[in-house]
DNA sequence: GCCAACGTTGGC
DNA sequence: GCCAACGTTGGC
């Protein structure tokens, strides 16, 4: 099993928009990065679970936990010209972009705010932190994972 | 609102 | 294929 971080700004779908969904699933459509594209596409699988993080707000955070419940498959609102995700590049035919469902796993009692992921000496290597990352799919690994679990489960400092 | 970082576009 | 211009992301 791999792990993810799928980035996601609340104004347009939040965690509790997630929870609200049916069966507390959704397509994780409208991304338009080919970088990002690549690891829906090739990366997620079913099983692999991501943390859900909100950003471009106060306090960006890492805020629940998600798991693949059905891989990459084309990204249908891209087909759509009332959709803000439309490409018309992209073709049914010959899809563009890809998404995957994902469903909640459980949402964190204390939000991981960026600034105590900055805070933990163990994730000075985690893409999420590096200077001009704006990557809104990324990889984390099975020890960054682990550590940030920590994170959320530490009693508060 | 500002600005740094980055991706994409398009002229050449 | 280069690179300047432009648009977007996202933290602050």
């Amino acid at each position: 099993m791999n792990y993810w971080l799928l980035k996601s700004e609340p104004h347009s779908f939040s965690l509790d928009d997630l929870a609200a969904a049916p069966g507390q699933t959704t397509a994780w459509e409208g991304v338009r990065n080919y970088q990002a594209r690549n690891f829906l596409r090739d990366g997620l699988r079913i099983g692999d679970q991501a943390f859900f993080y909100h950003s471009s707000i106060a306090q960006p955070a890492i805020v629940g936990l998600v798991e693949v419940t059905r891989a990459a498959y084309p990204d249908a609102s891209a087909f759509d010209p009332g959709s803000p995700y439309y490409d018309p590049a992209s073709s049914p035919q010959a899809p563009r972009w890809y998404c995957v469902d994902v469903r909640l796993i459980e949402r964190l009692r204390r939000p991981i705010t960026l600034a105590g992921l900055k805070r933990c000496p163990a994730l000075a290597d985690f893409a999420l932190l590096r200077r001009g990352n704006r990557l809104s799919v990324l990889a984390v690994s099975a020890a960054q994972w682990a550590c940030i679990l920590d994170l959320a489960a530490a009693p508060l400092a």
